[in-house]
DNA sequence: TCCGTTACATTCCAATCGTTACGTAACGAT
DNA sequence: ATCGTTACGTAACGATTGGAATGTAACGGA
């Protein structure tokens, strides 16, 4: 067997140069050769690890996803009041600090492509119901079991909104005014 | 003096056919070319009225904006009851029919262009100051004058939240659904 | 009727795009 | 030491891009 070379730790380089592209231009100043810059590379590397743009990209979306939603989970599992956890994993998943910020643009930007591509709407929607369920659970010892999916749903709204707009204005006061707002949600549910 | 052409109609058309573009392919496959192809003439005749693409596509985004501010205007006029006026607006602005929904597919698309123009992203926020400012308005005659400001930025974090994700799923029933909504938060405010 | 201006269509250009083909260097197994 | 395979740089391809230059037809005023 030639060259060791770790297979998984090359995708996720080229998919966080990626990331940088979004972040740094929008999707719309995507290219190969941007991307090949950012990772410090040739387009050569990433038609070796990718079949072309599209496959890159959607790996980018996904592994945005799956890492949020790993920290999802590690939350869900450290935090054992059922409150505090909700609470935990709802400012999780705001843009409060440069990662996540970093992460939202990444959303944004395939919400924008989702537009011009059914594939990318389907695997939004896929990944939406994920975020819903997950939610769910959370909700499960916090409220009537008939109205977990109706607070999911109002949180998901929640969470969409005050993303979209911190995102767009990440300031520390849009910041702090998303995270007390979470709070003042979670009051009114008790 | 020569040929008599209306110059904002021939502005408006071209944007309209952008517009198309944009919904149809998202903001990534919109091309001077494919916007003239919407608009059945060449590209001679958009470069005849927008000093290139930056300045089409600002265009396309103020109109749409326009476009709806006009229409809550004319919906604070027509409505003389302060809580009918409020429902109405921010139905209004929520992506419920097929018009509608256009319009969201071209701000949710400069939304994800924003990540990457710090010149969008100021376009972006002006507005976004002058749709709380009104959702004020509308608020005055409701809530105690300390209140008005954060009411309005509650709402205004509703709607962002309910039409992204009816945009982005446009199926009568999450259109249903946030119409519901509407009403639920509305009925709390009270 | 002629003229000047406007309203475009046509055509071309350099730049950039995604993709493919190919060359080469480095490594593990034998 | 050699060989096969992998990793990836290099270079070229045709397609597409935004923009500018140029051509032309149509109209209103004189």
């Amino acid at each position: 067997m030639p060259k060791k070379v770790d297979h998984d730790e090359r995708r996720r380089q080229l998919v966080e140069a990626s990331w940088d592209v979004i972040c740094a231009d929008g999707l719309e100043g995507v290219s190969l050769r941007r991307i090949a810059d950012a990772a410090d590379c040739t387009t050569g590397r990433i038609a070796h690890y990718f079949n072309g743009r599209d496959d890159l990209l959607i790996a980018s979306l996904r592994m945005a996803h799956d890492q949020a939603g790993a920290r999802m989970r590690a939350i869900a599992d450290r935090e054992s009041a059922p409150l505090p956890r909700l609470r935990a994993i709802l400012l999780e998943a705001l843009p409060l600090d440069d990662r996540r910020h970093r992460e939202w643009k990444v959303w944004l930007s395939f919400w924008a492509a989702a537009i011009g591509s059914p594939h990318l709407a389907a695997e939004n929607t896929r990944r939406y119901q994920e975020w819903a369920q997950g939610l769910c659970m959370a909700l499960k010892p916090l409220v009537k079991k008939s109205q977990i999916e109706e607070h999911a749903q109002r949180l998901v709204t929640l969470i969409d909104g005050l993303g979209v707009s911190t995102t767009l204005n990440p300031s520390p006061a849009a910041r702090a005014y998303a995270s007390a707002e979470v709070d003042a949600v979670l009051a009114t549910l008790m």
